[in-house]
DNA sequence: GCAGGTGATATCGTAAAATAGATCATTTGT
DNA sequence: ACAAATGATCTATTTTACGATATCACCTGC
């Protein structure tokens, strides 16, 4: 994998899991809100000033380690991290990743923005620590979605289920913070932990 | 410290570490040589793609760790050194250490390129395992250039001390591999291990 | 509807990195 | 004495990140 599209991922997760903005990220490391976009999406080589700075202002350092180190370095980063993304094998959590390659799956069949909004929804709630009487609900909106899947005419399915899940990701952005606690992602570039 | 700069440090180490030359490294980076020169001393703001180039050439990664886990991560690539520089406290690495910075400091005051030379010649010699036969040698030389700091006008001391150290050194780089082993040295770019 | 915040993009100008090439002094091996 | 290799340095040209600024579509709260 491309180094700078790592490097890019392990950015944005930083800072989402901060909760920045990409205008306070920029305003933290000094640079245009502009430049931290292009450099999310991989589209820039930045210059190694740059990406310390901003690598800073998320509390991530740069560093050259021997090869022959990464997977020990790997394993300190991974056990640094406070929470597993809400207990890996909860119910919930399973539905919801079924629900995500589900999405994935049908955006590459499907031009609708609607189901690019859906998956860009789908992936917001993986960052939070969703309790499990929400079950029952994402449960109902993966079952939406896989008629849809089946029935691709019935365009109806697919627009309840996104907005099943937006009501769900506004209902838990305006809960108390003590009560959902956002996901700290991992943040090294070595690998991804999206697998 | 500056990042820039301990990268810079970080990739010569490494390179001296495997035995290249900037030419050879530039050859396997696919850069041209004055690049890298250029790298290792005015601490360029290189690009993330030709960083990564780089230390892909010299078996390192780059990676973005959290700050909290830098100690962590420092300690797991100081375990990884093959080899702790020849038996850190035996006699002659403290000789040769002694020696070291009695150079530097001579080199202060006095801007004779012999003491340039000097300075490089020994830094050359901290890079082998230097058998403790030798040390009746070194400590010879010590003495002679000690000598040349009390009597700076006693020119013939320095170029005694020098030559000593030339010869050792060429000694040294034409035994057999297997009685000397080159000393790997760590390629972690955040501290130097010079201190 | 409207205001405010979000991230993605576009344009323009400047500064600096990257490349290719050559030269040079020094050092080492023959 | 001579040839080869080293690292540093210079010139000229191309490429590109970067900064400043603005716009855009989208979403959410009022």
């Amino acid at each position: 994998m491309d180094t700078l599209v790592e490097i890019a991922r392990t950015i944005k997760a930083a800072r989402e899991a901060k909760g920045l903005s990409q205008r306070a990220l920029a305003k933290l490391a000094g640079v245009p809100q502009s430049h931290i976009s292009k450099i999310e999406n991989a589209g820039v080589d930045l210059r190694v000033s740059s990406l310390t700075e901003i690598a800073r202002a998320l509390d991530l350092e740069l560093a050259l380690v021997p090869r022959k180190t990464v997977p020990a370095v790997k394993s300190i980063v991974r056990s640094a991290r406070p929470v597993e993304a809400h207990q890996v094998g909860s119910a919930l959590a399973k539905e919801l990743k079924k629900m995500e390659s589900l999405a994935d799956q049908i955006a590459q069949q499907s031009a609708f923005k609607e189901v690019a909004q859906l998956q860009n929804r789908i992936h917001d709630l993986t960052r939070f620590e969703i309790p499990d009487s929400y079950f029952d609900s994402v449960a109902k909106m993966n079952r939406q979605l896989r008629e849809f899947y089946k029935e691709p005419d019935d365009f109806k399915r697919l627009v309840e289920s996104l907005d099943g899940v937006q009501q769900l990701r506004n209902e838990l952005a305006h809960s108390p913070a003590e009560q959902l606690r956002r996901i700290s992602r991992s943040a090294y570039s070595l690998e991804d932990d999206d697998g």
